[in-house]
DNA sequence: GCGTGTGAACCTCTTCACAGCG
DNA sequence: CGCTGTGAAGAGGTTCACACGC
């Protein structure tokens, strides 16, 4: 098994977490054993796509039957670094960092929302999917004491740069933004964005080179 | 100008997507003219990919200034098909559909929650975020009202498929999924995800690999 | 002089087709 | 025989470098 240090592109990672996911499911229905075919046609993708995937890490599959399904997960999230449990911290107990909270992390393979922090005081104690919102202050001491954490944010516009500089302050490299400013980070904190506006956007031209709208 | 109806990749419709908030942004500050290196430096790419991109569609900039800010702003959301209002309707009050429409989509470019229904009886006729919770039976009705639509659905696990054949059958074709499970569209009807835990495990990935965590 | 628009080189990713193994 | 793993071909996207126009 390689399960290498090479640099990988974020494409072939963003479908190793598919078939992650799709693994998972089928592992509930009691299925051993899948093709990369069967991995293809769930994840919306060539056959021959998910072997190169798979063996730029190694030779996971049996020739002639196809990829274990326990086995196969197994090394996917090796290669991913999850499937042990990993804690992820929500900044901002407004609408979205509740529904998140609200929702959980079930099914994702050891993920779990373990704290949430908001800087209104009137906030603060307030409990929240059965956790306790925190003032920011105690930010650090929080994850020094989690370890590792993934911070959520989900804070108004116009605070998100004032909310990663003190995730950064207080020991954090990884972040979800929710917030749709431009965010400056230092050097190796990893920074991503759910950008639903451009999502519809996508959706929207789409829509219009196809002759739905007239726009 | 060309405008073109020519097939682009969807790399470049997100990276116009973003010049377009970044524009957006620019033109609150009173600026008026931006160059190809400004709107690299914020979206984090290259300045002639920003150059290639809009060269694509027309030839929008002056050489030697740049791009008027106004001016490019409306060209690319005519490209997008965007800056006119859309009505974006919810499936699902639940806590995301819930969450999402009392965080409205102020400062998108015309994109506007307008209605949101839920399965459930007892959330029916529920006011949120001034809008009244709508039986599922009334989506054909209320698609033919608003006409073109993007429906945003965020209904508990295993009730995608059921909720996204509704729509489809309502006459909806564009749809935004927060449901993970993998979805059956007919031709025609386009439909992405929003994937919290894909975005999480790229993350996870990439703290390992820069050895922040050992896994 | 400055910044756009663009052909050409470069690089990456995907698809194809098949050898090889169970 | 079926399906994986993989070199080779092809497609697509990015970077480079410079001519051109303001």
């Amino acid at each position: 098994m390689i399960l290498n240090n090479r640099k990988v592109s974020e494409k072939t990672i963003r479908r190793l977490s598919h078939y992650a996911r799709c693994l998972r499911h089928t592992r509930i229905k009691g299925k051993e054993i899948v093709t990369s075919e069967y991995l293809a046609k769930r994840c919306g993708i060539s056959s021959a796509g998910v072997r190169k995937d798979l063996a730029v890490f190694g030779e996971f599959g049996k020739q002639g039957s196809g990829y274990d399904v326990l086995g196969l997960l197994a090394n996917i999230e090796k290669i991913l670094g999850t499937g042990k449990p990993l804690h992820v911290i929500v900044i901002g107990a407004g609408n979205i960092g509740y529904a998140l909270l609200k929702s959980g992390l079930e099914g994702t393979g050891g993920y779990h929302y373990t704290a949430i922090f908001d800087s209104d005081p009137e906030k603060q104690g307030k409990i929240c999917a059965g956790i306790a919102i925190q003032p920011m202050a105690e930010l650090r001491e929080t994850i020094r004491e989690l370890g590792e954490v993934i911070a959520v944010i989900a804070v108004p516009d116009g605070e998100g740069q004032e909310c990663v500089n003190q995730l950064v302050e207080a020991g954090c490299n990884a972040i979800l933004s929710f917030v749709l400013e431009p965010l400056d980070i230092p050097e190796g904190v990893k920074l991503r964005y759910m950008e639903i506006s451009t999502e519809l956007d996508i959706l929207t031209h789409s829509m219009m080179r196809t002759g739905r709208i007239g726009r």
